[in-house]
DNA sequence: TTTAAACTTGAATCAAGTTCATAAAATTCA
DNA sequence: TGAATTTTATGAACTTGATTCAAGTTTAAA
């Protein structure tokens, strides 16, 4: 009789220890006591250990038999929760949600997100995956990630790209710059001037996909800088100029050390989507982030 | 298809994951891919929850699959430790050695015993399990004890008696008693003595089942103490007498507080026995322990 | 488009765990 | 001490379900 050691009888010896017998723990394990020494017996035998005291009458576990049972109290929990895991992940109060952001500046709003979203969704394994900010798209069919923060919806299969907020990218300077005095800011502006961005390729900064690019102006110099907060303090010691978006600066705009201007004369405006699997959007969770993105977004623009 | 989680599932993602593929994990798992297939279907049925995902080829671990793998990371070594123990056990380098002593004063030579096992034996589970001093033999028999150290062999079904070593029980008295200067003591010396025992029933003291009672003499009052440096401590300053083995009061007999007498002209030798549970006398180790305490006892005895 | 590779599916097979019926052993009680 | 009861063991039949086989579908590569 070829058996290794399965979950049943780990099941098995924990039961005959907690009931202290064959028959009252075939009865909990609903089969029948002879299946109960059978399997003792498969068992013993493949372990070539006794794992029983039969000398006295309701059978004891011996020394071996009280190792399994350790194993099986260890072993147990682990599966037990894991179900329970599955069962959340069913009924979708659990779930993985890894976000990747295309859109450099979108810490500043996710954070707070995020925040309030682990108060109402404790069992979601919530995280920002950083280094994919390329290649977003592809690691979201893959599954490594759930859900992508971009402004450039695309028609991918199995993909959805739902409305977060609407957003215009603005021209920020410091005070005394000579653009300051304009109203608006145009593209053949930035021909003369240092402009300071996210370190991402171009084609995915607003300014000049939307723009620059169409108006073939490039600017005189570009700086790069990580951090939002590190863009403003160089603008402000005017080492150069950026375009942010408007919420990101709202807060700036009283300030005098900065003027921020529209771009164009009518003002650019931008839309932020919330790339996911399609199956993914009948997720309360999901469905309760989009909703949450919405609110601190609006909450930031009318600051 | 009714399934739960077993074993073979835990072994089957881990195998998938290293190898990154259903036939390659097949050929490792010993089975063909379409047992994998199968069985990763119905897995996936039972828990209710999507594995891997199929958009891409090499199939690759959804984040319920991973989360699965996390617990099979975790639990797999618990098995194979297990079945490594099991092993072990099987060839006798490992096991459970747990000692009751009836003898009270037997700590004295026992602990140096254990520490030099202990370095031959590691996987032993070396212990002394106190409070069955009584009821050790019931004890050995129902395997809660392994090895029972004592003085009164009895034929018992399933239980050996091997020789440790010979004894003599001697009188023990502060120098300046007045039994001091007999060259041995009887029986009816102890009648008007306070006598200094261990704490246990006297039919089990040496003194008692071998010279007392036989004798119909009773001590004048009978004092208790759980300590062998104890009753020594009380013996020098005068507050009775007592009989212990030669080998604990080796050391002290040439301290000039004490003075140590054979019991009877001809004096009384003992044996003391390890006794074991029959088949347990195969397995070297119990072997090493019978050696090293015999070895201990003559080095005791010889000092 | 064809070819190859990777996984899926359904029916048949076969190993192995369970049940049934009964026996053996130990414990309890009169 | 022996009968009654409880507890575990055993062997044969049965049943379940995991595996295989053979063929199909889907995806990636050529």
């Amino acid at each position: 009789m070829k058996m290794h050691i399965e979950f049943r009888h780990l099941r098995t010896i924990k039961a005959i220890e907690e009931v202290g017998g064959l028959a009252k723990a075939a009865d909990m394990l609903h089969i029948t006591q002879s299946a109960l020494s059978h399997q003792i017996k498969g068992l013993e035998d493949q372990a070539g250990v006794e794992l029983f005291v039969r000398r006295s009458k309701p059978m004891r576990l011996s020394a071996a038999g009280q190792r399994l049972l350790r194993t099986a109290e260890k072993i147990l929990p682990e599966i037990d929760a894991l179900q329970a895991e599955f069962a959340s992940l069913r009924d979708g109060r659990a779930g993985r949600l890894h976000i990747a952001i295309e859109c450099h500046a979108c810490f500043e709003w996710l954070f707070p997100v995020l925040e309030s979203f682990r108060k109402n969704w404790g069992d979601v394994d919530v995280d920002i995956r950083p280094g994919l900010a390329f290649d977003a798209l592809p690691a979201l069919q893959k599954e490594d990630v759930d859900l992508v923060v971009s402004s450039d919806p695309d028609d991918l299969p199995g993909i959805e790209f739902v409305p977060l907020f609407d957003y215009a990218p603005v021209f920020v300077a410091a005070r005394s710059h000579p653009l300051a005095k304009k109203p608006f800011i145009e593209a053949k502006d930035f021909a003369e001037q240092t402009l300071i961005t996210y370190p991402v390729e171009r084609s995915r900064l607003d300014l000049f996909s939307q723009l620059l690019i169409p108006a073939k102006v490039e600017p005189k110099a570009i700086r790069q800088a990580e951090l939002t907060a590190v863009i403003l303090l160089l603008v402000a010691s005017n080492r150069g100029v950026a375009v942010l978006p408007d919420w990101v600066v709202r807060e700036v705009q009283y300030n005098s050390d900065y003027v921020t201007r529209p771009l164009t004369e009518s003002g650019i405006t931008r839309r932020l989507y919330a790339a996911v699997r399609t199956p993914d959007l009948q997720k309360p969770f999901f469905a309760d982030l989009i909703d949450l993105a919405g609110k601190e977004a609006r909450r930031l623009q009318s600051t």
